[in-house]
DNA sequence: CTATTGTGTTGCGCCATGGGCAACAGCACG
DNA sequence: CGTGCTGTTGCCCATGGCGCAACACAATAG
């Protein structure tokens, strides 16, 4: 390992993509050539990123080109750079209004991901949950997620508090889903509350949840109506933006 | 090594990738976990990851998420797929038309590289010119891409042959224009010659050359401008299959 | 404000894995 | 058919990837 932080073989791996985006299609000994590696390293690297999907033989024996995994990738970075982009004027405003950090929540596997935030106006501020999975029954996002079906339940709801609701049906996702927003009330973390409500993709099914959470002396049960239907109200313009005109 | 022809580093990259793509966001631990390695080795193949621009940093330190590299990547694999596609008919039936190999080139640096191939259906045959960058003053597809402003010439014009043409003035770029098509006689190698004819985008620029290559005994210089009049048609109507309207 | 804790980053040295060699398989061409 | 080129595989060694440990940085609690 040299002065730089890096990996030569992936490094490798990457210079073998930009030249299959450069030129299309290319062989085992043309990339060993233009690398100055040894074609069976060459071969390697190739195999390595075949099997991961990022490249594809393309029909002619030893021919290789860029697979269909990378058009996966960038489906996914660029729908994340959508819906953070397209709601954060949103967002801003929310934490504004209702004084409370606010975080954009999605569905990954059966957990719930928050992908991006924006800090309330307080002293006292929550953590910074960007990036974290978070289980979906013990968290305002991950209960909307839940209740308009972007996510299945867990068959073991682990405790976290003593107020984590640790059963199905305690859920109440038919509520939610008739009241139009869900909350949680010291269920994660002992002195933090949350509600959130859900976000709309073009074609009507949930894609997301927006939600706004403090310190539960501060976002108190008697408040959670009034911040629901605030975001509740900025579900709808986030859902617009990113195309649902129901 | 074991059993399986890959590469463990390259492995671990792309599953960082996919972890990224399904969660949006993720930090230096949280991989370093769901991978089951140190966190200096996760911090390491994020670094070599971030050089090479498939992901980048999201705005707080240590949380990272795709980089817009994939984004260029998958956009190089989708236009490839796209005009290959979509000429293939066509070469299919210029192939039987003219009975030689049909090739479609694209221009890739100051060079010019073949990204498909249908085989004339006589017995001898051209070789495999497929993921192959060749030299663009020398090949009918070069020409054409020179002619009509895909390409710059190169300073230095190698000759292959006795019949190179090695100076720019030569190369009759403003005739290939007004005729229409170019041809290469024995100008890459000794016997082999070529036709070519401009392929449009959608926006109306010559992105890409339709050829016929042959041994000279066959292709002979009489029946170049039939060759390079069937050419033309078959540009005309893949330049339409991809966008042109013109 | 300080202390603590957790996470990101860097340098070092060990050893496992990446890489080159060589052999073999596959393919195209004369 | 033989030859030459390219793709693929097995082996072994040395180098580069990895984990450890220390340090830097940042957030949080008291």
């Amino acid at each position: 390992m040299g002065n730089s932080t890096t990996v030569q073989s992936v490094d490798r791996a990457i210079a073998i993509l930009e030249i299959l985006a450069r030129d299309g299609a290319a062989r085992v000994t043309d990339l060993a050539a233009e690398l100055e590696v040894h074609k069976s390293t060459a071969f390697r690297l190739l195999a390595a990123l075949e099997q991961g999907g990022l490249v594809e033989q393309s029909g002619e024996r030893g021919r290789y080109r860029l697979g269909f995994g990378v058009v996966r990738l960038a489906g996914a970075a660029t729908a994340q750079l959508d819906l953070s982009g397209q709601s954060r004027p949103v967002c801003l405003r929310l934490a504004e209004e209702i004084g409370e950090t606010v975080n954009i929540a999605v569905p990954r596997g059966g957990d719930t991901v928050n992908i991006s935030q924006v800090r309330g106006p307080a002293a006292i501020s929550g953590h910074n949950w960007v990036g974290q999975r978070t289980p979906s029954h013990a968290t305002s996002s991950g209960k909307v997620l839940l209740a308009f079906g972007a996510l299945k339940p867990a068959a073991d709801l682990e405790r976290y508090t003593p107020h984590t609701i640790t059963t199905p049906e305690g859920l109440g996702l038919a509520e939610i889903r008739e009241r139009g927003w869900a909350a949680t009330v010291e269920e994660l973390e002992m002195g933090l509350n949350a509600v959130a409500a859900p976000v709309r993709g073009a074609d009507g099914s949930v894609v997301a949840a927006v939600s706004a959470s403090g310190p539960s002396y501060r976002l108190t049960p008697e408040r959670l109506p009034e911040v629901g239907a605030a975001l509740v109200a900025g579900a709808r313009e986030i859902s617009r933006r990113i195309g649902y005109y129901g």
